[in-house]
DNA sequence: ATTGAAATGGTACTAAAGTATGAGTGTGCT
DNA sequence: AGCACACTCATACTTTAGTACCATTTCAAT
């Protein structure tokens, strides 16, 4: 927004500038009004492509799908070993597979999966994954 | 592309009625050069800002999350009813609330479960869904 | 040292999910 | 008319998923 503002001053002062520059070299013949117009359109249509190119990364930024908040996770009180087995569970592992994956007995998944279902107030690991999505979680 | 042209030809269209009209104008003495200075500014300003615009929404769409890949659905087989009990699935419903969504049996939802399984490769839902968005399906 | 949370895992059970098979209905295409 | 395909549904069965309880161990904080 700053930044804006900065843009739209020196934006202004320039135009003052070539105002001046133009008016006088228009009255000494130098520069036909053609080119003075040439300029400003070419400098102005430049701006306003640059300015929003600006916003355009800023809001790119800001809505990319990446980014896990960490910190949502642990508002939620989900452990290190259960967002492990979320992440396994996202992609699609069975609970077995994902025992394999962490080392662990089918049974211990089971219980990691049952609290994440809880915390994630959910009935399903499928329903589990997409509320985790809607958290920021994975 | 067409479009950017397209709008390139009315603008140095409008440019030239513009300065026609301002040397008109000039001549006559009814309209400062600042005024008509002013006016190309703006307008080049707004253009320069709309068709940087227009290929941001492009750029967007194209790297966004979002999008959905029809064709790709189309090569896979998967039909308009397998589509939309993939879409309730991805939100986590069970296949009896997916029933309950298009008024049809839970044996219907299992059939085009089973059904989507293959085409998707995957032999549980959750891996159904991470392939689908692979795929760009989802 | 005690407390509490995290991690592990076992048993037993219920509830979903998924497979296999068959079958009726409707619809578009040739 | 006849064929292929999509959609529907049912039954029977196997496999995972999920719940409920309980128990042990580890480890950090009080």
């Amino acid at each position: 927004m700053k930044r804006t503002l900065l843009i739209f001053a020196s934006l202004i002062a320039a135009i003052l500038i070539l105002f001046q520059l133009g008016q006088y070299s228009f009255i000494k013949g130098d520069l036909k009004i053609e080119t003075l117009i040439s300029i400003i359109a070419i400098v102005f249509f430049l701006v306003g492509a640059y300015i929003n190119r600006q916003y355009r990364v800023k809001r790119v930024s800001i809505s990319e799908p990446g980014e896990i908040d960490h910190h949502r996770i642990a508002e939620l009180h989900i452990s290190k070993r259960e967002y492990e087995v979320l992440k396994w569970m996202a992609e699609g592992l069975s609970n077995k597979e994902i025992g394999e994956k962490l080392f662990v007995s089918e049974s211990t998944v089971k219980t990691h999966v049952s609290s994440l279902l809880q915390k994630l107030n959910s009935r399903r690991r499928t329903q589990a994954i997409q509320r985790a999505k809607q958290e920021k979680i994975l």
